[in-house]
DNA sequence: CTGAAAGCGCTTACAG
DNA sequence: CTGAAAGCGCTTACAG
């Protein structure tokens, strides 16, 4: 074990001592030289007899030895990093269980998953990525163009899920809620997006998903609504509609409830008066009055897609999404509509 | 620039090549050593002539010389990698605003703040800590103890800024939730958490303040109650009180709202049967009715005071919180008590 | 079937 | 005031 002594001027940082065990430790309590070590633990040691393998890989164990992420990637060249970008929005549990499922899987491939907020500083973005070299980016929702030319320039690899499928997930989102409202009888529809467009990074892709729906269903254009979650907010957005008969797709459960909450001040009847429709399923969707109709969407299932195309786009080579399946979604129809 | 060649054969990973600048590149173009880029680019610059210095660094910034994390980890002995762990509970706007100046603040510093999920597999979180050696874990919460020591056990220094106030920000939230309910005279209080423990990160430290505020007021024991987002979980759990007359302090505004639901199909009038207090004052708690008082914090605030704290406890060496102002709390009345 | 050697890009103690 | 040299831990092309 190399006991590891801190650099002797510690102007700008303090560092830890630590005691590493490395692949030199590893081939001499083998008997074998680094190299060998380093073939074998990286699944190239068909070459060596299955005795020195099975020696090499026990002794590596019982040292509880793991290679040095920086040595490697500076005799590599690339780093087994991969960067997820997370959009800055609200999210509780549904995202999180993807973002650990793909954590898990690209951990079990090798790869190493870290976060960021795709909204953070383009500057600190690209420090990180020009220091630390990613394999990959995997960007939950759309990248800005500046950060996207970032990474083709310096050649990484991105990802975006959120784009590969035949028809983006958030086009069907909005034309699912589009149908739905047409459905019921609803022949004036409107989008409702939440204001903030940090907050909105899955609303423009919706809302053409509902303008397409109705245009082919021959219905007139779709009034563009723009609310924070805030009673007054709501309140003047509904009034730029020709009331009553309207039906409303929102961005979020939220955005439903802001809406549904200002049409009850308002005393417009829910569903007759303006039927809404909202995204997500929380669980406070179901303890509104009325209850929300929603949309609801297997995003495990949906998280679980994403590492293993990850996976395969980053050791394969492949960005296309082969498999053609798509994320289910699920219309949830309470008494909003 | 040195062209970097992909390695000969892929077995595991695609490398992309990147074109980068190194030292080297940078000394050549400037006419001296790289020891001598490497110097001046860190601040260690002082015993060169002023013209070489500037020509140095005029030279990398015309360049957009970044140095390599990997080569610089190795050569230190550590990386400048912060390691920023999120609870798994829901979050908005606000904690990701906290994480963004974080991000900003540390960039500043010269370190590299990257993220995860606290309840990730302990064993990818190993993977990470051993492999990357950052300079520093932050855990915005409660460590697994399992996760503490192999910190420990590996020298890297933990920052829990939610540990260091005098009074935990988390005490001091359940203290003043109680407080104020005692001072709306009600006097059999309940503290009602969220039923899986992964979302209720803070829970334990929260209704520890109630019951301290509840015995130091001279009150009996609180009943504890458990729920998810759920009408019917709401219900049982309301039933387990001997209604009416109790006030309950709740982990968040969304526990709160399933339980005003819960009390409104039951029946019961709030406040006066049933009073509510929630916590993160949301936008929906406003939206409700009645509506939802609660508790409101300068999470900004906090996150700058906890990046400041992180630079300091990286660079100078402490870990205490020697400021001791406390993040500002606000209890923001409304209908509900 | 296995090892010696070179090299990844950087930092730093040391020599001039 | 500045540079040559050694070394960080790993990987891989090459030689035996």
């Amino acid at each position: 074990m190399a006991a590891r002594r801190p650099p002797q001027s510690l102007t700008r940082v303090n560092y830890a001592v630590f005691v590493t065990v490395t692949s030199t430790d590893v081939a001499k309590a083998a008997g074998v030289s680094r190299a060998a070590v380093s073939q074998i633990l990286n699944g190239r040691g068909e070459r060596f007899a299955p005795a020195t393998r099975d020696r090499v890989q026990q002794i590596a164990r019982e040292l509880n030895y793991q290679p040095s992420a920086a040595a490697r990637t500076l005799a590599r060249g690339a780093s087994e990093l991969v960067v997820g970008l997370l959009p800055h929005t609200t999210f509780g549990g549904h995202l999180q269980d993807v973002v650990d499922t793909l954590t898990d899987e690209l951990s079990a491939a090798g790869l190493t998953l870290v976060l960021r907020f795709s909204d953070s500083s383009s500057h600190s973005f690209e420090r990180l990525v020009q220091t630390m070299r990613p394999l990959a980016v995997v960007s939950i929702t759309r990248l800005r163009d500046s950060d996207r030319s970032l990474l083709t320039e310096l050649g990484i690899r991105l990802v975006e899920p959120h784009l590969d499928a035949r028809e983006p997930v958030d086009h069907r989102i909005g034309r699912m809620q589009a149908e739905h409202l047409v459905s019921r009888g609803y022949t004036r529809l409107a989008y409702a997006h939440l204001r903030d467009r940090r907050e909105d990074p899955f609303g423009p892709a919706r809302a053409d998903g509902v303008r397409d729906a109705c245009r082919q269903a021959g219905l007139p254009a779709t009034p563009i609504l723009n609310l924070g979650i805030d009673a007054d907010e709501a309140r003047r957005e509904l009034n730029r509609l020709d009331l009553p008969r309207y039906a409303i797709a929102c961005y979020n459960d939220d955005v439903a409830i802001a809406l549904l909450s200002a049409a009850r001040e308002a005393g417009l009847r829910v569903p007759e008066d303006l039927a809404l429709i909202g995204m997500d399923n929380t669980p406070i969707s179901n303890l509104v009055s009325p209850r929300l109709t929603t949309i609801e969407t297997d995003i495990r299932g949906a998280g679980l897609r994403m590492a293993q195309m990850i996976v395969r786009s980053v050791t394969g080579g492949t960005t296309e999404d082969d498999s053609d399946e798509q994320v289910p979604l699920r219309v949830v129809e309470r008494a909003t509509t």
